[in-house]
DNA sequence: GATGTTTGGTGTAAAAAGAACAATAACCCT
DNA sequence: AGGGTTATTGTTCTTTTTACACCAAACATC
C-alpha cells in the first residue's frame, strides 16, 4: 500500500452524546451494540459520515434515526482521533451533544434494530470505544455552556415551572442552588413569561406555569446583556 | 466505486492557529501557499494527519516544522468538515489553537519553502479555504480560555511586568482594564513571583518584573480558587 | 543640574452583585 | 378540619466590582 492509500484509509464518524432530563435527573441516550467490535455493550449513537454529507447534517440523521426527531440543539464538542481508538481502522469521530425533551422520545425496544435507553449519568459505565472520554467532555462542555447560553429549556417541556428549572440546573451543575435567589435572577432577566396557568393534578399548592421567550432573548442579548447563571 | 471505497476517499488534516503577542498587539502566524490551491494565498500552517499518528501530535509536528519549538501550549478547538471545503476532495480538519513566545521565533523567509510570518489579526483576510472562519472560532476559544484558566502567560517571555501583562489581556479581550483593578486582582490570586529586578534602559521609571509560578497556580487550584479574570 | 516627558505604582469610596436565611400560602388527602 | 407537601416572597449582610487621581523614578533636553 502506497503512503498517499494510506492516508485514505480511513473514515470520520460523528457521535452523539443525547441529552434528557426528566424527575430522575439528567439521562443520557445509549444504544446496546448489536455487533462487533464490543457487541452488547453500551455505546453513543453515532455513524460514518458519507463522503457528501457535512458533519452536522450527519449528527442530525444519527439523531433523527434515532429519534424521529428534528430540529433539537445540536452543538460539536471537539474531534477524538486516537490511532487505536477503534479497533477495526483508523476512525476519526467527531463528538456532538444534543438536548431533546424527553417527553417527544420515550425508546422503544424496536425503535433501532438494537436497544436504546435513556441512562443516569453516575450509572454509565465501561461503554464502547472511548465514548467514556467523549461522553465526559460533553459533560464539561454542557456545563460550561449552560451557564452561559440560555439552552437549558431545550430539555424542558414548553410549559415549565421554576423549580423543575431550578432542578435541571442544579443536575447539570451537580450543586444546590438556593431557591429565592435562583428564581430572583432568573426572572430578572426578563426571559420567562408568566402564562397565568398553574399546574393541575398535583397534591400540594401547585406551582405557576412559565414558558421561555426567544424573543425576550434576542432583545435581552441586544440590550448588551449577558445569559449568566 | 463502491460506497465503502467512496468512505475512505476521503482524508484528515490538522490547522494550527498560532498565537503571538509584541508590542504591536496579538498576532497569527501565518503561511503563503506556494501552490495550488490557493497558491499566493495566506492560510493557516496545516498538514494531513499520518495514518499512525494521533491528532495531537499532528498538530505539534505542524508547529515544529514551522517554528522548530517543542513543548508550546496547544488546544484542539473544533473539527470542520463541510462537504466542498477543500476543492480537492473530502478533507476534515481539525483545529488547534498554540500560543507561543514571539521571542522565540522569528520567521526567516526560507524556514518553511514558502514565507511564513506575523500577521496583526486586523489585518487579515480573505484566507485560503475556511481558514477565515478556523481563525474566528480559534480566537473566541482563546477569548473565552484566557478568563478562566492561566494560559496567557504562555504568550509572555518568562519575565514580564504588569503593564505588558495588562497589555495582553487587553489586546485579547479586545476591550481597556482599569490599571489599578487589574494588578489588584492578578497580585490577589498569589500566582506571580516578584522577581526583585526592574526593566532597564527605559526611558521612563523602570518597571518591577514579575514571572508565573506554575507551582503556586497547583496549590491554588487545590484550594479550589479559580482564575478568573 | 534644572526642567520636561514618560510610564510605574498605589488606595478609597460608592455601587452592584451574591449569599444566607424563614414564614405564610395553596392545594390535596384523610 | 387538620396534616402533608410544595410554592411563593424580601431583607440583611458580605463580597466583589467599579470608578477615579496623584506622586515617583528613570531618561532626555536644554
Amino acid at each position: 500500500m502506497s503512503e498517499v492509500d494510506s492516508f485514505f484509509k480511513s473514515a470520520f464518524s460523528v457521535d452523539n452524546v443525547i441529552f434528557g432530563f426528566d424527575e430522575g435527573g439528567l439521562k443520557v441516550l445509549l444504544i446496546q451494540r448489536g455487533a462487533p467490535p464490543f457487541k452488547g455493550k453500551w455505546a453513543l449513537p453515532g455513524d460514518l459520515v458519507y463522503p457528501n454529507e457535512n458533519l452536522e447534517t450527519a449528527a442530525e440523521r444519527v439523531l433523527e434515526q434515532l429519534t424521529g426527531l428534528r430540529g433539537v440543539y445540536l452543538e460539536q464538542v471537539k474531534a477524538f482521533g486516537a490511532v487505536n481508538r477503534h479497533p477495526l481502522g483508523r476512525v476519526i469521530t467527531i463528538a456532538y451533544y444534543s438536548l431533546v425533551k424527553t417527553r417527544d422520545y420515550s425508546p422503544t425496544p424496536a425503535s433501532f434494530a438494537q436497544s436504546a435507553s435513556w441512562h443516569s449519568l453516575h450509572d454509565i459505565d465501561d461503554l464502547a470505544f472511548d465514548h467514556g472520554e467523549i461522553l465526559s467532555n460533553c459533560l464539561l462542555q454542557l456545563k460550561q455552556r449552560v451557564r452561559i447560553a440560555p439552552i437549558g429549556f431545550e430539555l424542558l417541556p414548553p410549559k415549565f415551572t421554576l423549580t423543575e428549572l431550578q432542578h435541571l440546573y442544579e443536575a447539570i451543575l451537580e450543586t444546590e442552588l438556593d431557591k429565592r435567589n435562583f428564581r430572583k435572577k432568573i426572572l430578572s432577566m426578563n426571559l420567562l413569561q408568566d402564562l397565568n396557568e398553574i399546574q393541575e393534578g398535583v397534591a400540594h399548592r401547585p406551582a405557576k406555569l412559565y414558558q421561555f421567550e426567544q424573543d425576550r432573548y434576542r432583545q435581552f442579548v441586544d440590550k448588551g446583556y449577558s445569559f449568566d447563571l
